[in-house]
DNA sequence: CTGTTAGCGCCTTCAG
DNA sequence: CTGAAGGCGCTAACAG
């Protein structure tokens, strides 16, 4: 379908061999460095002057054929690279893979199981020697299951299939941590009413998260039963519609507020956001009420977003969500490694990245 | 390096043969569906079945080795994935090369040069078909001569090496047209006094952009250089501090305003800004001043930024840049056209995406 | 210490 | 209409 590749023909391990006056075998040792072989240093230096004269490279397909290794890698990712998060992943496991002269091919699903399940053939046809399985937004999901044709990691996700379960590792973002970081970088501040602004109540990274939060809050001695919880969509608009319910102190259909007192009356010092965006939105409804950050009201968000967190006025606190760390993680565990892993999934740190929307109010 | 392909060793066609009852080859003639041989329906229809009941597939390497076409894309970039423009061209090529059943091995170089060498030396060991060379932010490259071993196409950015610049078809975003639509979406709208918050000023992208914009003004009739025009970094942080001097009337030391009136002394009633990064700055300089958008300010972003400019409140008015169409139309030049292609770059239209943040004032 | 031989899986003349 | 033989570029046994 291509057009043929026009270049000049590339030079051979025979040419290099004829130019060194060895056979094409030597210059395979010499290049390989094969410790099991025995070569003259003269004869080692002729083949490399002769490589080096002309620019011979290896014909990295050929020497796939032969050893079944291909230095190349297969990447399935839900979310085309446009978004920051399946790009950040995506960083994470091409750096580390091009330590280890590893290239990636990378393929985005847009979420159909059928483009999944070719996806995944296509890189086996070309023989890739292992295959990165992530996704954007930690969720469980269903394997094809010929990816264990192959060493595979999953990137943010988990799967339950018994077949699979067990033979692939899983790396996740520690997010009950990041809740309770979240929560303790508030508390620690001197906040004791905190408005919870969560992102969609049946996701895996709100469950987690706000366990983590309640587990802060018991430890600072605030009952999160009286702790102002509202669940939202992720999105700018519901975190300027759910601070300008706090605000008004109005309760919604929805909301669990749960202590018994009226506390829907006592403004929060605190809003703690289910994201960047929903803080953005929560900045907004913050700014049409008269309001200052941090000065009337402090501010939390959750994903540290590129181009957004950093952007904001003021400068958004937030929690990392370590995409390019579990990118780079799941590489590595395609490559020797001295310790081997655990069972069960791995979980990596979401740091906490504190800015400038967060006050202390110790003197309460 | 990487861990053995743990997989069982796949059928081959010698397999699948072996099952139909045929030779290897007449296997070959039927899965390249070669219309200069002759198979029997019957044969054809037990080499299929024979393959369907393996699961045979055809190794791509193998194949590769023979045909010396690998169905694989070379990508190179000069920012990581997590970018979302050079995530957005990506996206792009994958898409299109999908259609035609080719992947995309991926790398970025952060602009490394060396990196930029070896990258795309370790994608011609790979035997990619072709390459696809892009950048973020449009500007003139240096490449390795090397690149034309291979089909290439340049995505966003341009050569002046002699002996590249007539053999590699370019792709371009109209930044002029798009400069001219933004400021005739304001001019139409009625706006007569609009401040240019432009990007930083030795771009390609501000020179052309700014040409467009002083088309459309002087055809509106505007006198361009009576027209507030600062030029910024293209940060949030640029758009803040510049729409603060705009409003406080003041003239920076670097301003280049060049009426001779007072015209620092009319407030304008829009700002077109240098990208949505800048417009948003622009929003919260607005804000604080107790400014309106859009009835006391309209605001025009550019670039149309994921995640950005449709999230912002109001939603932002912007010029999008055809980062997904170049991509796209960049891996279309690699595959068999109808129409040759003309000679120098080929120019992308910047849609305008109209949105919130822009008020008619026409009754002036 | 180095060369010869064989074969990875596939496609492609060339015979039959 | 189909099969046998050869080779893409490389590496791995096995000789010498």
């Amino acid at each position: 379908m291509v057009l043929a590749g026009g270049g000049g023909s590339r030079p051979t391990a025979a040419d290099v061999g004829r130019l060194a006056g060895v056979s094409p075998t030597t210059v395979s040792f010499v290049l390989n460095d094969r410790q099991d072989q025995v070569i003259t240093q003269a004869t080692r230096q002729r083949v490399l002057d002769a490589v080096r004269e002309l620019g011979y490279r290896p014909n990295r397909a050929a020497q796939g054929l032969r050893t079944n290794r291909t230095a190349t890698i297969g990447y399935v990712t839900d979310e085309a690279a446009v978004d920051p998060f399946a790009g950040g992943a995506i960083a994470g496991a091409h750096d580390f893979a091009r330590r280890h002269r590893s290239m990636l091919l990378v393929v985005h699903t847009n979420r159909d199981p059928r483009i999944r399940r070719s996806a995944i053939e296509d890189l086996l046809d070309r023989q890739v020697d292992a295959i990165l399985f992530a996704v954007v937004g930690t969720r469980r999901v269903t394997l094809p299951e010929i990816i264990v044709k192959v060493p595979a990691v999953l990137v943010n996700c988990f799967t339950v299939q018994s077949s699979l379960v067990s033979s692939l590792p899983v790396v996740l973002p520690d997010e009950e941590a990041g809740g309770y970081a979240a929560a303790r970088v508030l508390l620690d501040a001197g906040h004791r009413e905190i408005a919870l602004l969560l992102g969609t109540a049946g996701s895996w990274a709100s469950r987690k998260r706000l366990r983590g939060i309640r587990r802060a809050l018991t430890e600072a001695g605030v009952d999160p039963r009286t702790t102002h919880l509202e669940h939202g969509n992720f999105r700018a608009d519901s975190g300027y519609q759910l601070t300008r319910q706090v605000l008004a102190g109005s309760r919604s259909a929805g909301s669990r507020l749960a202590g018994s007192r009226s506390a829907g009356s006592r403004r929060p010092t605190a809003l703690l956001c289910g994201n960047d965006r929903m803080a953005y939105g929560a900045y907004l409804a913050l700014g049409e009420a008269g309001l200052r950050i941090p000065e009337d009201m402090s501010v939390m968000g959750y994903d540290d977003q590129a181009d957004l967190a950093a952007d904001l006025h003021p400068a958004l606190s937030t929690v990392r969500l370590p995409y390019y760390a579990m990118g780079s993680w799941a590489a590595e565990q395609l490559f020797p490694r001295s310790v081997a892993p655990g069972i069960g999934p791995t979980y990596l740190p979401c740091p906490v990245v504190l800015r400038d929307s967060i006050a202390s109010i110790t003197g309460l």
